[in-house]
DNA sequence: TATTGTATATACAGACCTGTATACTTTATA
DNA sequence: TATAAAGTATACAGGTCTGTATATACAATA
């Protein structure tokens, strides 16, 4: 894939997480770059189109280094569950760290027919589904139920280090995290 | 205050909600509020101003009712964490929820200078310090630890029903809130 | 009746936005 | 060397946005 093409990803997605989506013009998009609206044009044929490839490579790239860490630190399946939030802790706490992409966007694009909501939810709920997924291998009898409640405690934490950085507020939801997931295995 | 102007007000933050701050102009407001842009750029010097009192508003109007409900329903105090999660239901399953205000303003508004911004994060803050009131009166030991904890669940759920109407994710905070409480009231 | 305050109607300036058209330059390849 | 591909530079059309200017209507009040 071009460089170019990669590059105008990259700073898009930054900028989209640090000014919000539509506060960010394609004219900035591409200065930043260091290319032209034209070149931009060449490889995505409308704004929406670049919003919607940003949110999917965003969640391609958060999906895999989580899977990839999880499959190279931990054996048990139970083990997962709990180290999660260590990886989560060290995805959150990274210095280019800049919030969950489709967190932000479901917030600008509320409207529900929206194909960047449309994306944004989808994310949602397929990152629900790997948590469940998780609790299931590791024996959890409700494992919607807990994917659920852990995932109220992941995206909260995200939206708090995203309102104000160094909340720490991971932290607590690693605590009670832990709490839930010990008494799901229980029953 | 001019009747023109509480329209002015309700109109502005149910658009806002539904189809996104920035992508509301002052035409559409005053278009569906019935009146013209003169009036409404009396009343507020600016757009960001109104914005604001939307955002002011809506909180004081969700924390008088949070608090109202509270006083009138329960007595004891370790009660009140617990019936909390019951009202919060009452309030997302009503028709007219929109979400919480201060969490998409935030998303829309990621610079951490801008007022919008920094308004709903002190306005998350004061929500976070309600609860740990709540649960100080409780006899909790860790008050502001299972305030953050409560609050993570709480503004997840709103994150996710706003995302998805009808998402039943406040029925799974809630269980979780229950054992988070009982076990903080425990130690 | 005269005056004052409130709201309307409408037009517009100036800025910014997306997306395209046109012409030019560079680089790789056949 | 000729050709094609990729990128640059720049201008612009058409739209939307905020905020203001100007003139008018209407009601209450003195």
């Amino acid at each position: 894939m071009s460089v170019l093409r990669e590059k105008i990803l990259h700073v898009a997605s930054d900028l989209f997480q640090t000014r919000g989506i539509n506060s960010t013009g394609v004219d900035t998009i591409v200065a930043v770059a260091g290319t032209t609206k034209m070149t931009l044009y060449k490889y995505f044929h409308t704004k929406e189109d670049l919003i919607l490839e940003v949110l999917q490579k965003g969640h391609q790239d958060f999906q895999s280094w989580l899977s990839d860490k999880l499959a190279s630190n931990t054996k048990k399946p139970s083990e997962k569950l709990q180290k999660l939030f260590d990886f989560l802790e060290e995805w959150v706490t990274a210095p280019d760290f800049r919030g969950m992409a489709f967190i932000t966007a479901a917030a600008e694009f509320p409207n529900e027919e929206n194909p960047v909501h449309r994306l944004s939810a989808e994310q949602s709920r397929q990152f629900r589904s790997y948590l469940a997924g998780l609790a299931l291998d590791a024996g959890v009898k409700d494992a919607d139920g807990l994917a659920l409640q852990l995932s109220l405690l992941i995206e909260g934490s995200m939206q708090a280090e995203q309102m104000k950085r160094g909340s720490g507020a991971i932290k607590y939801a690693k605590k009670a995290a832990k709490i839930l997931i010990e008494l799901a295995l229980k029953n």
